[in-house]
DNA sequence: AGTTAACCTGACCAAATGGTCAAGATGTAT
DNA sequence: ATACATCTTGACCATTTGGTCAGGTTAACT
């Protein structure tokens, strides 16, 4: 299942296979699977449609080492969120971590969010896994940090969900945003002050005890 | 371009185009313009493909129809959030609004995210021109309680994104929600709760002055 | 009851779909 | 230079695509 770019494949190949891997994911992103064709694909590739189905096999096969390649991210991202001691850090934390992989994965994020749309056909196990396990641990210490008083006791899992909706958000309506922003595309700058905003107004909004230090 | 179910028309049009619009928005929101097929879209409603097509005449009047349906009731909630006396009042408003047209309009916002996922190719103009329009306007408002102290110096147009994308979440990214928290779906209870959670973080994130009432 | 407009649908079409394959071109290691 | 694996691609295939149309059935109004 696994056709992941692997470290002995041929210059070629691993050539060959970026322009592909790329190419598809923006073409699944913005039309779903089914909306997908290989020869769209091929043509963003700037390569012949016999080509794409030699170095991938099938557009299942495809899509499903792009999601792979996006979950080894998202994996990444989740587990930079580790600090266990202080609620805001932590916060702070998981708010500019979700936000930095938004940022530089756009791509793969609106891929993620088409196949939720879809009904997540090949990430349901995932969700129903791996995910809930970590909601479930994260919960448990945000609870626990609402007993001790260091935030309000909001329900955690609505927490964990407004800050993955409030990020998602700069990556899959990225067409709303520019439209009525009337701007090109979002720079590095805007995303620090999206981020600034966000961690201020989740962290105040959860009751958060912070340290008084410079905002 | 409207071919809107008009007053007019016949019962049996009425009826037909009824299930041929929910069955439609069911497809067209998971799989996009591209991978939704006639033929997908004339099973769900239990219809003859010939017979789709005679009353819709094309897929992509179809397509146009159901979003302007959905602007229609995008548009309603916008015209729900008219108050401009008190910010508290009207953030609240502006989320329960949006929030419930995320709970009563599943599909349609589903449809919208579709389209946005593809870089909005039908609604540019809409998002470009009034909704734009809209923002500013909102956005000029929340500036001036600022600057009258009633609430945190935030961008508005960001919190407005804040929002809509919190609440848009619910709809969207339902599969993962359900899958995380392992439920068949969510209650009103659940959205009531969900709601007044974010009403809760998203004022007093925003630091928005509120008369001593009950939470 | 008769007329007419609305409705219904199987047969059909050209184009596009995902995928195969065979035959040749290119790279690489000796 | 030779040999072998990798790469390349046009031709091809069955199936599905959005859409048309002719000829029929049904409903609605007088």
């Amino acid at each position: 299942m696994t056709i992941l770019i692997s470290p002995e494949a041929t210059q070629t190949r691993q050539r060959n296979e970026q322009k592909i891997f790329d190419a598809a994911e923006f073409i699944f992103a913005s039309h779903g699977y089914r909306g997908a064709s290989v020869q769209a694909i091929a043509e963003a590739a700037e390569l012949p449609k016999s080509n794409v189905l030699y170095y991938v096999g099938s557009k299942r096969k495809l899509y499903v080492a792009l999601l792979e390649r996006m979950m080894v991210s998202w994996n990444a991202m989740l587990d930079d969120i580790s600090v266990e001691d202080d609620p805001a850090e932590v916060l702070e934390a998981f708010i500019r971590s979700k936000m930095e992989l938004t940022r530089t994965h756009p791509q793969g994020s609106r891929l993620f969010a088409a196949e939720i749309l879809q009904g997540a056909p090949f990430l349901q196990d995932y969700l129903r896994g791996e995910l809930r396990e970590w909601v479930q641990s994260r919960a448990a210490v945000f609870k626990q940090w609402a007993d001790q008083g260091l935030m309000d006791p909001v329900d955690p899992v609505w927490l964990i969900f407004l800050i993955w909706s409030s990020t998602q958000h700069y990556a899959d309506f990225e067409a709303q945003i520019l439209g009525i922003t009337d701007k090109e595309s979002l720079s590095e700058g805007d995303y620090q002050r999206i981020t600034d905003f966000l961690c201020r107004v989740i962290l105040q909004g959860c009751g958060v005890v912070r340290r008084p230090e410079a905002f």
